[in-house]
DNA sequence: TTGTATTTTCAAAAATAATTGAAAATAAAT
DNA sequence: ATTTATTTTCAATTATTTTTGAAAATACAA
């Protein structure tokens, strides 16, 4: 396989993973493309690169941005801004779980915190089955959001040890 | 609040979070649905329910019976189905766990083994960056892989005995 | 200032995904 | 074999999400 070959195939399973787990298609590829670059790029070389408009490359990057995954760089001299990616995807990992953790399983702790509270009716099942079925939930969920949490802090070789522990 | 109240925000918001995390919002609203029934329910239950149609009922109903996550029942001299779900949820998030990496991650281990088989062209910066950004992916993602892989295997409390040492 | 390069915004258009509903299929009962 | 109850299928419709493109905003330079 050539190497552009490769980049294209990357670039390109990326996107499709990405819509699979929630996330808009142009937004991995912009990611994918600037994990892939040695230097920054310009919106010009991304529009280029990916046949999208200016506008699409504009707020997929604004987005990138806030979720900590895409820089700006700025060059004395020079009016238009260079991107680029953190490269090390421990990191670009960790920021992810970190953002998602905030963003998604901290409200959906909190709803579940309120609907545990609400009185159970001895006898009557679905009350019952009801809140059977939310402590079970919010057990799995705070495990999850524990397990972010720790990854998140932890070191990669850190998992790594601990999860050849857990396999063994 | 009231149980009925609690109910719907139950399932509103678990239809929600579902998008988020690339799952059709129906399917993840007649799961929550079924795991909170005390008794398996009819497609007419689900429809009167949701407020969906008869073919939405049945498509979504067959994904989550692929997915592992609804049975059938079948009562002797009636005719009509009754689904349930399973109720525990750590085994429902095993289940999701051991699905999305047959179906989403073991595709994406083997693409990137490909792509770190391309050659190295020494001293050529995008081949180079390339290729390093490959590895470190690839590296993440077996880890994620076998993350999965051992928390499908492990008990729900040994998860959290291992999270507490992690944590410490 | 005024002009120029560049980015951002957002209403409209296009693309994608989900849903409907009725016909076809299935399968049990008569 | 025919009727009846129920489920499935899928083309057409509807809803949602994404993308475009051009105007407005920004911000630097002359």
């Amino acid at each position: 396989m050539e190497l552009q070959e490769a980049k294209d195939r990357f670039v390109q399973a990326w996107g499709t993973l990405a819509t699979q787990w929630g996330i808009n298609r142009t937004m991995a590829q912009i990611h994918a493309l600037l994990m892939i670059s040695p230097n920054p790029l310009t919106t010009e070389d991304l529009m280029a690169q990916l046949q999208i408009s200016r506008g699409n490359v504009s707020m997929n990057l604004r987005d990138l941005m806030d979720w900590g995954l895409v820089f700006k760089e700025l060059r004395p001299g020079e009016r238009k801004e260079y991107f680029f990616a953190e490269k090390d995807a421990w990191k670009v990992a960790k920021q992810v779980a970190k953002e998602r953790r905030r963003r998604e399983i901290e409200p959906v702790i909190k709803l579940l915190d309120e609907l545990r509270s609400v009185p159970v009716r001895a006898g009557d099942a679905d009350s019952e089955t009801f809140h059977a079925t939310i402590e079970s939930i919010s057990r799995v969920v705070n495990l999850a959001d524990g397990a972010l949490d720790a990854a998140m802090k932890a070191e990669e070789s850190l998992i790594l040890g601990t999860l050849i522990k857990l396999l063994r």
